[in-house]
DNA sequence: CGCCGCTTTGATGGAGATCAACCTTCGTGG
DNA sequence: CCACGAAGGTTGATCTCCATCAAAGCGGCG
């Protein structure tokens, strides 16, 4: 159940069967189901629970009044939300599934008690709230320097990387299960730039996409197409000085 | 000496005298002093310590291989880099003077007793940490959504509330130490055009800059210019029910 | 079959980058 | 005290990347 989120916090740490059992219990308390494009949180709402997704693909936005909406994040399985969101007496974005989705609603008390308890768990939860953090940092880079290309192509790195992270890449592919518009929205750019880009890089052999599936021949070009560079995700094992010794 | 942490932390929570005097000790145990322009931590730099900004302004930025380079956020005088830093490797930015600063430098162990001891104080750090996170997600719809103009207004009213919150403003007015350059590293715009948009904001008597001195006349109708939506600072007493009652 | 959501294509326009000067201010040293 | 240089700000001319608009393909599904 809580697969992904287990394999994408033992890149930082190693987990005891203890430590594992008690995020799986956590994921089977409370959980939801989505249909694609269902909002499951909308701002101005009071957050009351910390979500995690287990199986779809989500992603965090903010609209401007006059319509014009960015996507800031996007939320895979394993991911998530702001650990401590319930300190804040309003959400300042919005929260909405793209393909159905299962998430687990983790209870503010059923939370801190497993911060209080499990320093091993609590660090890595740290651990991918700061890469959390540094993604959204690099994804001000991603907006503020890179052009289409790269853009495009550095976005298609990260979600394989951490797809990959998750254990959900099978050899060099993954499920893309975004529209164009919303790669738009992510990047800023426009549908029809877009599609123009996503041609590019499929003429350049970079990437082979079609009917969701997204297809990367050699990800080392598209990395340096993209500019990309993996450290701002930080999966070499950091905490092993913490490593369950089982 | 920690005066605008304080300050701004009451924006969230009203501290006791002691909660103070606490963060008045940590930003004693050990200070630095830069001039403007130096380096404080490097991308590939293993975290150490804490820092909190108590004088000037700073800022963190990631390089591209090929030389572009985005600010990712201001540090003003209050602001503390991420709370747990040291649990990561290594840098994945880096942190540089824009002024002359004078920064604390809280270590683990000591910021470690803080979080354990106190935990209105914890309870207000964590809240400012989800503010940062808030702050960056805007970056990131300022830099994929909003035009020239929009872009620039917004950042000036962002800065000036972030000021306001520290007690850093005079009236309508606020110190403004950053060159236009840098505001075009921040907004991903080029210096020309920065410049130019600055003469636009003028012109329709939206600020008044000069000498480093930035005057708003009506924040209002900045904000309105901008799309500012104060709101991503959550800067209304949110957790009251935690007041220190003296 | 026919519609709806998504992708693709072509044509046109504009916001902002780039290049290259020039100007102003201010600190430094002769 | 002035001369000079460096750093920052300002301007104009040109070009390009990408937005916008509009219409046409293309599956998939009721």
């Amino acid at each position: 159940m809580a697969k992904a989120l287990i394999r994408k916090l033992e890149h930082f740490v190693r987990l005891s069967s203890h430590d594992k059992e008690v995020l799986e219990r956590a994921a089977q308390e409370r959980q939801r189901n989505l249909g694609p494009h269902e909002r499951i949180m909308t701002e101005g709402d009071k957050p009351k629970v910390v979500y995690l997704v287990l199986e779809g693909w989500a992603c965090r936005y903010k609209h401007l009044e006059d319509g014009r909406r960015q996507i800031v994040g996007f939320f895979l399985p394993g991911d998530l939300c702001d650990l401590n969101v319930f300190i804040l007496r309003e959400m300042d974005h919005s929260i909405s599934s793209i393909t159905s989705v299962r998430v687990a609603e983790i209870s503010r008390l059923s939370f801190e008690t497993i911060l209080d308890g499990h320093p091993r768990i609590t660090q890595a939860l740290w651990w991918d709230a700061l890469v959390s953090m540094a993604i959204q940092r690099e994804w001000t880079v991603n907006l503020g320097q890179r052009d289409a290309m790269e853009r495009v192509a550095h976005l298609l790195c990260e979600l394989f990387v951490r797809l990959g992270t998750a254990g959900l890449t099978r050899g060099k592919s993954c499920d893309l299960p975004v529209t164009q518009a919303e790669l738009a929205d992510a990047t800023g750019m426009s549908t029809v730039h877009v599609n123009r880009t996503l041609q590019e890089l499929r003429n350049l052999k970079l990437i082979h996409l079609s009917g969701r599936i997204l297809t990367i021949p050699d990800l080392d070009r598209l990395m340096r197409a993209g500019l990309f560079n993996a450290n701002y995700l930080h999966l070499d094992r950091e905490g092993a000085h913490l490593d369950a010794n089982e």
